[in-house]
DNA sequence: GTTCTCATGTAAATCGTTACATGATTAT
DNA sequence: ATAATCATGTAACGATTTACATGAGAAC
């Protein structure tokens, strides 16, 4: 799976411009994949030289003109293709997570102030998953919203109980030196 | 953060040959980054010659030769710098997740088998990772390993319960067809 | 006998980000 | 005034993966 699959994933649930693609990505995809304009708008482009996507352009007053992409019915064939082939394995790429390991290299205080912006970090993101999640129409909306909240819940849950372990072995690590 | 910079942060816990520290990737580093040998490989190369890893070869019985590396005092500063900078967000790409999110486009059969799949994907890597745990040294080490024993059991939970939700949805996309 | 583990590497190709470029409108 | 939002794009660069190449011993 690629960006420019998810983009005709993302048409397939209704027209959109490259820029509300975009925002798609941040809000709704953001625990499953990323992408930047500079990736979106050149697949959008090569989507339509291939007849998967047709393009309108809509004049809006006091916007910028925007260009709206529609599936076509060789795009929906072409996804449904995509989406029934195995998966491939998860893929993260965790900073924070890789600070940690290194907790006993770091100063205390450090270390705790990379907890604490985790922890508000996530504490905000599930403040505004839940508002999010109220108003979802279908099961499956619902469950992949309730999906981000109880994993993020299970990260801060388990930040706030252990973060003490990681300020310990940073600690004894400068008390050692 | 990179792969580069990984490799060094690997070697900060030990002497290690490129082989092995493929085999940490795997192991304790898979919540958290991603590896391959033709990153790792010319990585090491590139770190010996700016001089932040030494490197020596060591001829086993029955074995192909190895190189050990270790990280230089230069190598080792360099990290501290590294490790603390501010962390960049975590990057995350599911294609279980990305799949799911059109599980109404695909046969209720389809989904199920990906859930079936996952769950037992994911209770293997709890066993594992249980086993694993146990045997941690330092509180750093327990409390990585833990991290990501809560984040999958919390999801395993998730999917048990709530994967009725998905399935329903495929079945009533079916039906309306 | 065939697959797995140990062991190192290279080169091409892919994929995507970052930075740049532009510009009007709206909210603070 | 200044930042944020809306809106689209390109080009250079960077990072990694994939596939290829090689080979011996061990396990099943």
């Amino acid at each position: 799976m690629d960006i420019r699959t998810l983009c005709l994933g993302v048409l397939t649930m209704g027209d959109a411009s490259g820029y509300e693609i975009k925002k798609k990505f941040e809000d709704r995809l953001a625990l499953v994949f990323h992408a930047s304009y500079g990736s979106i708008y050149p697949a959008l482009n090569k989507l339509t030289e291939e007849g998967l996507v047709s393009c309108r352009e809509e004049s809006q007053e006091k916007r910028p003109d925007k260009k709206v992409y529609s599936i076509t019915s060789a795009g929906r064939y072409l996804f449904l293709d995509e989406i029934v082939k195995p998966v491939s394995a998860d893929r993260v790429r965790s900073d924070f997570l890789a600070t940690l390991i290194f907790a006993r290299l770091l100063p205390a205080a450090a270390v705790s102030k990379l907890i604490d912006e985790r922890i508000a970090d996530r504490a905000e993101k599930i403040a505004r998953m839940r508002e999010n999640c109220a108003g979802k129409a279908t099961d499956t909306d619902r469950f992949m919203c309730n999906y981000g909240l109880t994993v993020y819940q299970a990260e801060l849950d388990y930040l706030k109980e252990n973060r003490h372990l990681l300020e310990a072995d940073a600690l004894l690590a400068r008390a050692a030196e």
